[in-house]
DNA sequence: CAATGAACATGTTGTTCATAA
DNA sequence: TTATGAACAACATGTTCATTG
C-alpha cells in the first residue's frame, strides 16, 4: 500500500520522513516540532529544509493509518506559559510496520542511489573511487 | 529558472530526462519515441520505466524555451509506409545550456546521493565498503 | 512565541484519449 | 501500427492562514 508497483523515479518525500519520524516515535522522543527541528539541522548540510507542513502531514498519515496513537500532554510553567503538544507512540501494528518498512526503504534507497550514479556514469564517464 | 533555489528534496524527474534528451539530441540520434525506447531499455534494471508522456513534455518543454529547433522529416517506404517524425537539433543557446546545465545536474545527483547515503547511515548504520 | 493544524494554490506525475501518416 | 500530442485526473508539495495555550 505504501508502495506501487509501477516504474517509478525517485522516492518521495513523505516516504522518506516516515521512516524517520517512525523512528523517532520508536524511541519516543519528541512531538512534532521538535522532530521538524532535528530534522532541519540534521540535513543543514545536504540542501533538504523539510518544512512543518511535511512532517504534520506525515504524522497525520500515520495516525490515520493506526501505526501510531496521539496524547495530549502539557508541557511548560503552571499558571505561567502552558503548551499543549502531542506526544506520539507506536502502535503493535505501528512496530510491525517499522520492521517491514525499514526493509522496504533500504531496498528502494539503494535503487535510488544506483540509479543516480548511473546517471552520473552516463554523463560524466567512470566514477572515480 | 529550472532550479529553485528552496530546500528541495530530490531531484526531478524533469530534470533528470532533461539532460539525457539534450546529450542525446546533442549527437543528433533519434526522435523522441526511440529516445524514450532506448532509455527505457538503459533503465530496465534500475526500477524505473521513463513514459512517453514524459519524454515528450520534456522536449516540448526544451522547444518553448528555444533550446531546440524542430524539423519535420519523413520515414518510411513511398506510397507504402510513411510517418512523419520530429528531427530535433540543439540551438546555440541549448549548447550553452547544455554546457551550464550538464555542471549544474553533476552537484545536484551528487547532492541527492549524498542524502540518500546519509539516510542509509542513520537508519542501517555505518555503510560497508 | 511555540505548537498544531488546515486551506489553498501550485507543481509534478500518470492515465487516457486524439490525430496523423 | 508508429509517432506525436494533448486532456484529464491524481498525487505531491509549498505557502499561507487559523487556532490554541
Amino acid at each position: 500500500m505504501a508502495n506501487k508497483k509501477t516504474g517509478g523515479f525517485l522516492l518521495k518525500q513523505r516516504a522518506f520522513l516516515k521512516l524517520y519520524l517512525l523512528e523517532d516515535i520508536e524511541k519516543n522522543k519528541e512531538h512534532g516540532l521538535q522532530m521538524l527541528a532535528r530534522l532541519i539541522k540534521s540535513f543543514e548540510n545536504y540542501g533538504y529544509v523539510p518544512s512543518h507542513n511535511e512532517v504534520y502531514k506525515t504524522l497525520h498519515k500515520l495516525y490515520s493509518d493506526g501505526l501510531v496513537k496521539r496524547k495530549e500532554e502539557i508541557k511548560g510553567i503552571p499558571d505561567e506559559n502552558l503548551q499543549k503538544i502531542i506526544n506520539y507512540q507506536l502502535t503493535d501494528k505501528g512496530k510491525e510496520e517499522l520492521d517491514l518498512y525499514r526493509k522496504q526503504m533500504k531496498v528502494e534507497l539503494e535503487r535510488c542511489i544506483r540509479l543516480m550514479e548511473k546517471a552520473l556514469r552516463d554523463h560524466y564517464g567512470p566514477l572515480r573511487t
